[in-house]
Parts: structure tokens; sequence; C-alpha cells
DNA sequence: CATCTGAGTTTTTTTCCGCAACTCAGACGT
DNA sequence: ACGTCTGAGTTGCGGAAAAAAACTCAGATG
């Protein structure tokens, strides 16, 4: 996420002095913007806990049904009630009725338009899993295009048009909406 | 993540009969699978908490020190040092002695290259987070290319080479390291 | 020698999770 | 009409994990 090296040990490096006498190794000091107004700090107060994206991807898969979740998840029933009304409210998961001949009206969870835009978080997800923690016999699930049934990666690319590579260089920097933190450290 | 829409009803659709009568509206019975034998829900084992992902968001940032940690993000310090050391013993982190002139050894925490190759997920998520969670002014933070100064965004390609879009339809399917669920559900 | 600092541990309190039991409404068999 | 079944939750409780704050400890510094 930063153009300089992650291998080279602070005191190598050129810094930007900070006002704890530490180097800080980065053209900003990161430190010194809000921890929370960032968006994957905003993105984690909805999906950063342990079940939120394990029921995501579930309804995305089809799995829709409050007693099928928690027999697939091994969710408890309290729990799974709360994440889903708190994804509801979050906007990522919609609640509707259906009704399946002679039964009564059900209802299901279904990802909103948001709640899909969420897939390439599970895809990146998956893919560093698969090449971090697969058992030797290879991956337990394969995402296909379902055009040309050829296997679908997630990756980086500038809007230059560059195909940045495995182990991107990036450069992090605060954007319109940054702030600095409140209270300065002490 | 699914070829099939998400907006048709189950009700609606065709379907694969389960077990319990519920329709499926999936090509294979994704509930029939292990939950846990996925590369989501083993990628969430280690990074699937409140704070991890912001650690690794620091740590990639330049803020690599146990207090700047504590400080910036706002942590307990005794979870801090729990995550450091379960991201440690995960490979996503190492730590690594260095000493300043006139100062003892100290340590810092790195990202390790697994860790650095959780990178996508941590741009797709400010991606999400800078779509539907940013205030008006704009992004808090912007991700470059520093070959080219372009934005850097998250994009799925098929290994056909074609780009997906933003909202791509996906067909997930078992591959060989699936594992069918022991206790079916009764 | 007293003090400061970075980096944790220990202790205590609070919050959250998992489990099991319970409710509730509607359909269904008899 | 009555009991049963099922899906979809809610309630209540014990234990695990997180937050807050105090304490430790080693080495540099005045």
């Amino acid at each position: 996420m930063t153009a300089t090296s992650d291998d080279v040990p602070i005191s190598a490096r050129a810094s930007v002095a900070s006002d704890r006498g530490a180097p800080v190794p980065h053209a900003y000091d990161f430190s010194a913007f809000d921890s929370e107004t960032c968006s994957i700090a905003r993105t984690l107060t909805l999906i950063g806990d342990r079940w939120s994206l394990l029921i995501l991807r579930d309804l995305s898969n089809g799995v829709r049904r409050f007693d099928d979740l928690v027999a697939h998840l091994g969710i408890a029933r309290n729990v799974l009630s709360r994440r889903l009304c708190a994804l509801a409210e979050g906007g990522l998961v919609t609640r509707a009725a259906y009704r399946l001949k002679g039964a009564r009206e059900r209802h299901e969870y279904r990802l909103s338009p948001a709640g899909r835009d969420l897939i390439p978080i599970l895809l990146a997800m998956m893919a560093w899993g698969d090449r971090y923690l697969s058992a030797p016999d290879g991956p337990p699930a394969v995402a296909r295009h379902p055009d040309c049934d050829a296997r679908v990666r997630v990756s980086l690319v500038c809007e230059a048009g560059h195909q940045l590579g495995d182990r991107p260089r990036l450069r992090v920097e605060p954007g319109p909406g940054s702030r600095l933190r409140e209270r300065r450290p002490r």
C-alpha cells in the first residue's frame, strides 16, 4: 500500500520526523489522520465481524432463508437475527416476502445492489485463501465467468490502463474527505 | 456471485428441490457443502474480527510500532497484543528488531509478503466504502499507481481476458478441494 | 539515583456470543 | 375442533472475549 519498501527497517530509511521522535517512512504521516474517517474502517463497521461476510457469501450463493442459514453456517439464531437486522439497516440486505403454493407467507433475505457490490471483497478473500490456506487438493470453490467459463480473478488496474502485478507498489494519500485526528498523540 | 438473478423470488424460479422442500435456485446446492471448507471462511478465521484489517491497513501505511497503533486505532493494548500475536502466527505480520541511534533495541511490526497480498481486500473495501459511505466531499483516501499517478481500482477479469463490469454475473461452483457437509440438515 | 519511554502484561469490568428453551402464526391431518 | 408440524424468530443464561486502566520492566537519560 506504500511506495516505500516494507522490508527496509525504520532506522535505515529517510523519514519525516514525527512529533514523538519516531521516524515515519511515508510521504505523509498517516497516523495524523483520523482512523475512523476511512472507507475501510467505515465498511468494517458494517461487515467487520465474524459472521456478516459469511452470511453475505451464503446469500449470494442462494442460501436465503433463516433456518437454512442457521443450518449451513452453524450460527446461533439470535446472532443471525441481529446480523440480518444490521445488514438490512445498512442497506446490504433486503427482506422479501414470498409464498410457495399451499404454504403461508414467508420471508427470504436477498442481497441488495449495494450488497452485491461487496462481491469483489469476497472474491479477493477467496483468492487469498485459495493461495495461502487451501488444502493440497485445490481450492474449495471456483468462480467462473458465465459467458466463457474461464476463471475470474481480482486484479488491480490503474485508470491509465496499467495492469498492476501481483505485488503492486501503491501510494495511498489523503483524499478530499480526509480528516485530521482531533486529539493529537500525547 | 451467481448466474441467476437475485431479484427473482424463490417461488418464480426453476429450482433444485432440496431435502427439506425448499427450492434452491442454483445449479448446485451450496448448502450441501461444508461452510468452513471455504477460502472465505478460512481467511476470516485470520482476519475476520473488528481490528485485524485496521491493523493491517495501518501497518501497510507505515504505522508499525505498538504505541503508535494504540494511539492511532484507539485499540486496547491487550487486544492489540493478542491480535499482533495471532497475525504473526498466521504469517501475515513479522516482528522485527531495530535500533535507532542512542536508543535501545525496539520492535516493529511489518507486513509479510502474505500480509501484503491482502491489500486487494483492503482496496476492495476502500472502494466500497468510497462509494457507499463517503461524505459528500469525497473519499478520505486515494490509492495511486506510483508510476503514473493514476488512481488504482479493483477490477474483476476472467482468464479469457474479459473485463467484468461493475455488477458482474458470476458462477461459483465447487472446486477440487470442496467437501460435503458431514451432518446433513435434519 | 530518579525519571522517562516504549512495549507490553495483569486485573477488573462490560459486552458479546453460543446454546437451549420458548413463542407464535399458519397450514395440515384426523 | 384439536393437536401437530414447521419456519422464523425471541428470551434467558453462562462463558468467552473485548475495553479500560493500572501495573511491570528494561534500558536510556538527566
